[in-house]
Order: structure tokens, then sequence, then C-alpha cells
DNA sequence: TACTCACTTGCTTGTCGCCAACAAGTAAAA
DNA sequence: TTTTACTTGTTGGCGACAAGCAAGTGAGTA
């Protein structure tokens, strides 16, 4: 966050359109991340997030169009981030080891970078309002990573590890249902989660639900059938 | 919603002052979540809240001190008819009984009021926002409905019902998330959300995890173990 | 019981500062 | 010279506050 625009390089060298753009997108983004962290969206102005990145109260609306494409903007930009975080940590893994291996992820992801995972929440949270213009945005991330879920509850049960009769989408449904929901009661009210106690009792809680079982062993459906 | 203002009973009867504040209250509050469902809580305005319900655009300011103020209000007032609705459903259930009639119960809510259920998750979601002035409100009703669920847990243990190991802050903290979690993504994408089926195999999940088994059957102690 | 008058309370209107959006303009790069 | 990055002037709309109006209230008096 420069206090004042960088036009030039250091040693006086003029910088090319392109740099400046890329100069400009990224300091307002930024001053955008710490002023939502510090006071929520609607009380966030564009004079304020201009201002803190260097430049003119007008040079927002005239990147980005307008206050909730800049929302979307960051949005996107922090999402990115997280979802990098995330193909890192589960890497080649899949069925019930991919969800643990996600959990952690996101366990990472918090305590390694809480400015974006809160940023994260508050918009995600934003993109809840009827006529929120990037709603979409906020749907297309948590559908991608249900999809990913789904995909390798069925490549866990293609190989054994996760019983026949699993249900993919409503478990992936439960899965990010829950991410999210923790997320949430965390940013209100940060005292009252213990992130690791609660992702080492949902990886227990995923084998026991998802596991294979030797023959023998009741199953889901005798469960079921007993209630 | 009265087109215009009810000042007097209809055979011509004074209204007492109570009367009246009673009635524009209800009504503003009422126009307020018709216009929070339409237009979300930063586009719906005092004036048309204030219009909406029969009376004049200043009235809600002073009434409620402020536009957070009214929120807070709407809060508090969808709150109290979710909490109502969730203690009838419950009864005098416990343990896991009680948690599968809560689901139950939020089930019904979500299809007979889904006008309260969604609103109250857009105005949970605006108390995501740092320096949110009613953030205090939703975390008084989570912390509630989870040291409900607390209690609930504990006396299934005392019961027998639920098996002693159990970690109930965990499990009620995990069980408040899904449920939030599950609204928030009924909300911004209503489709993608079976909330029956989600419901019954959450049941399903709770008495696996949960319910106290017949000696010798593996427990999570042993199966944690295994990791 | 009926009337009165000072007081309180419900509600409206005028006004101010602030904000997002847009348009016109300036300066720097190509 | 043309294009692009960025700034500044302006406008309409919003929330908040304060002043004012009108309706309701209740103690005192006869």
């Amino acid at each position: 966050m420069p206090s004042q625009p960088a036009k030039s390089v250091p040693d006086g060298q003029p910088l090319t359109q392109a740099e400046r753009t890329a100069i400009s997108d990224h300091a307002m983004l930024e001053a955008a991340i710490d002023l939502i962290l510090e006071h929520g969206t609607d009380k966030t102005t564009l004079q304020a997030i201009g201002e803190k990145a260097g430049y003119s109260r007008g040079l927002v609306t005239y990147r980005f169009g307008s206050k909730a494409g800049l929302l979307d903007a960051v949005c996107k930009a922090v999402s990115r981030r997280w979802l990098e975080y995330l193909k890192r940590g589960v890497g080649k893994a899949s069925g019930i080891d991919a969800m643990c291996a996600a959990l952690d992820a996101f366990l990472h992801f918090v305590s390694d970078s809480p400015r974006d995972a809160r940023v994260l929440q508050i918009l995600y949270c934003g993109a809840a309002s009827p006529r929120s213009e990037y709603r979409q945005t906020s749907v297309n991330i948590h559908q991608r990573q249900q999809d990913d879920v789904v995909s390798w509850i069925l490549a866990g049960i293609a190989a054994g590890t996760i019983r026949p009769d699993t249900d993919a989408r409503s478990i992936a449904a439960h899965y990010i249902a829950y991410i999210s929901g923790m997320t949430y009661l965390w940013l209100v009210n940060p005292g009252s989660i213990d992130f690791r106690k609660a992702n080492d009792d949902m990886k227990l809680h995923l084998r026991l639900i998802l596991a294979a079982t030797p023959a023998g062993t009741p199953g889901l459906t005798d469960l079921n059938r007993l209630q």
C-alpha cells in the first residue's frame, strides 16, 4: 500500500501503461481488503479506497465500473488465492483423504492468511443479499468446491475406500455447508470456535460415515431401518 | 400493511397512544421484511419502509433510532418467531431425539415461513460485517441455540442414549454450523439444496456418531487409533 | 361526572453532510 | 497524433438530526 502513487520505478524509468494498471489495480484491491476488514463493505467508501491506495476518489469507479464491481473483483482475487491454497493442500489425493486434506488446508489458510479468510467470508455473506451483483461469483466458487468433493467421493467409492451406498451430492453439500457455517461462526464470534478441535472431530466423523466397512458390520441402510 | 395509516378503529373510536405505536411498529417491521427480501438491506431505504407502512420517511428513524436499530429490531422479531417454532417442535425431547426434532422444526420453518427464514439468514449474514450494530443479536441467538444443543447432548449422555466420550460443545458447534451453512447455500442457490434429503442424512449421521453402542462394538476412540 | 389545561407522545417536514455514479477534462504513454 | 491512465466537477439520493405540529393523557376543579 504505497502512501503515494508509484508512477515510476526507483531509478526514474517510466512505467508502461500495463505496469501502471497492474500496480494501481493491486494497490486498490489491497486497500479495499484492509478497509472492508475494518469497516465492512457498506461503510467503506470509494474515496477511502482510492486515497489509501495512493490515488484519487474517482479511480475505483473508473477501473471497476462500480462499487459492486470492485467487491466482485476482491471476491474473485481472494477466492483465487484460497483455491490455490486448497489445490496445493489436496494434491493428488482423493476419497476420504482428500476431504481431510481440504479441511487441513482450510485450517492452514485461516491461520496463515486470516486477513484473506475473514474478508472472503464477509464477502460471501454479502453475496446473500438479494440483488447482490456478485452473488454469482460466490455461487460459482461454492459449486466448484462442491463438485470437487463429489468427484473425490466417487473416486473413493471406485477405489473401494468409501461405502458404495453413499450419496455423493448430499455428502458434498453437507461438507461444504459445515465449512461455510463454521467460518461464519468463527467470523462473528472468534472465541467460540476451536477450529483445530472441530476439524479433528470432522475427520473422525467423515471416516465413520463414509469408510467402507468389512462385510458383516452393520451399514447405514441397516441403521436406517432401526429408526 | 395498510395503504394508509389506521388512526382510528372502524367505528371512529380514537386509538390510545400504545395502540398507535403497536400498529405502526408492526407495520414498519413487516414492510421492512418485504423490502429487505426484495432489495436487500443496503438498497432498502427508510423512506420506502415508512411509506410502504403508511407513514412518513421520518418515522422509522424516530422509532428505531437508526437504520441499524431497525435491522436489529427485525432480526430480534423474526428470531423470536423461529425460536418459538423450535421450542414447539422439540418439546420435552432430549438427546439425539431433540437434535432430530430441531432439524425437522427447521425444515418446517423453511417451508411454512420461507419469508421469515430467508430474511433471517439475510440479516445473520449482514451481522458478519465488521462494525455491524446488530452482530451481538446474531451471536446471542446462535450461542443460545448452541447451549441448547449442549444440554440435549449432556442429557442424552446422562440417559445412556449418547456415548459418554462425546465432546458436547464440539458436536453442538458442528451441528449449528451445519444448519447455518446449509441455510446460506439454500439462500444463495435454492435449487442446489434438497433440505429434506439433507436432513434425513444428517439424522442418520447423528445416530451413527452419537448413539451409545452395545459393549463390544468399536467406539470412536478405537477408530481414532486406526487413523 | 364533566370540563379544562398543561404536559407528553406520535408523527412529519426541513435541512445538512456524505456518498456513488457519471461526464468532462488533463497528463502521460504509445 | 492517438490512445490510455487518472483527476476533478457535478448531480441525485440517502441517513441522520432538529424543529414543529397534532393527537392523546391525566390531574385538578367544580
